[in-house]
DNA sequence: GTCCCGGGCC
DNA sequence: GGCCCAGGAC
């Protein structure tokens, strides 16, 4: 077994399943993968409230760009957010909503045409291919990055070389990289934070303690 | 590199 | 009130 597999052996026998992600449906998955850009969960969470249980492609051409505003006030950004979610969502209807459809294609020509919305970087596009779509993409985040900084291995330096690096050391799983993203940023808020916190992390034994 | 932005925690 | 946290566009 190679390192990354005893990683995740030991976050997963640690934490359990996480149950990512926390949605109703596939087009909820990519709203709230634009609106968590740089923002916490828990903003977003309000807000998706705010829609009162009616978040679908239709509502989001109908609402003027001032109310979407307004609803998605709380996660911040909200300008150029609101803006994102329309260009998403004309993206989405390309497809007429259908997510079979998408599932058909490519991943990697899905996550081209992703890459070409708006709004829409890595992160993001990764989030909605793995999450919304099911498509075996690993999904790199701060997270991710801070905790092979500071890991025994060399994953790499930018985006596409940590995702890259991922992919290739384990197998092509959607269930393995949708619970190994939910663990990794689980573990980053409880342990690996900015500031180190490696009392009671498992993954203390693997984890080269210097300071990044 | 700078700008876009709000909420949580102290 | 100050500081920390969270991606993408340009």
């Amino acid at each position: 077994m190679g390192e990354l597999e005893k990683i995740y052996q030991t976050l997963y026998s640690y934490y359990g399943d996480l149950r990512w992600w926390p949605a109703d449906t596939p087009f909820e998955v990519m709203v709230g993968a634009v609106l968590t850009q740089n923002t916490t969960w828990n903003n977003v969470e309000k807000t998706l409230k705010q829609f009162d249980g009616n978040i679908s492609p239709e509502r989001i051409l109908d609402l003027s760009i001032e109310e979407v505003q307004e609803i998605i006030r709380p996660t911040g950004f909200y300008r150029q957010k609101s803006q994102y979610l329309k260009a998403v969502t004309e993206w989405f209807l390309s497809y007429d909503c259908d997510i079979d459809l998408i599932k058909k294609r490519p991943l990697l020509d899905i996550r081209f045409e992703l890459l070409q919305v708006r709004g829409i970087g890595n992160e993001t596009a990764d989030s909605i291919l793995l999450y919304a779509f099911e498509f075996p993409t690993f999904v790199v985040d701060a997270y991710t990055m801070r905790l092979f900084r500071r890991f025994p291995i060399n994953a790499g330096k930018t985006y596409m070389e940590v995702k890259n690096y991922c992919e290739e050391e384990l197998p092509q799983d959607t269930e393995l990289y949708n619970h190994f993203h939910a663990l990794i940023v689980h573990n980053g808020k409880e342990h690996c934070k900015k500031k180190m916190d490696c009392t009671g992390c498992p993954l203390e034994v693997f984890c080269k303690k210097i300071l990044s």
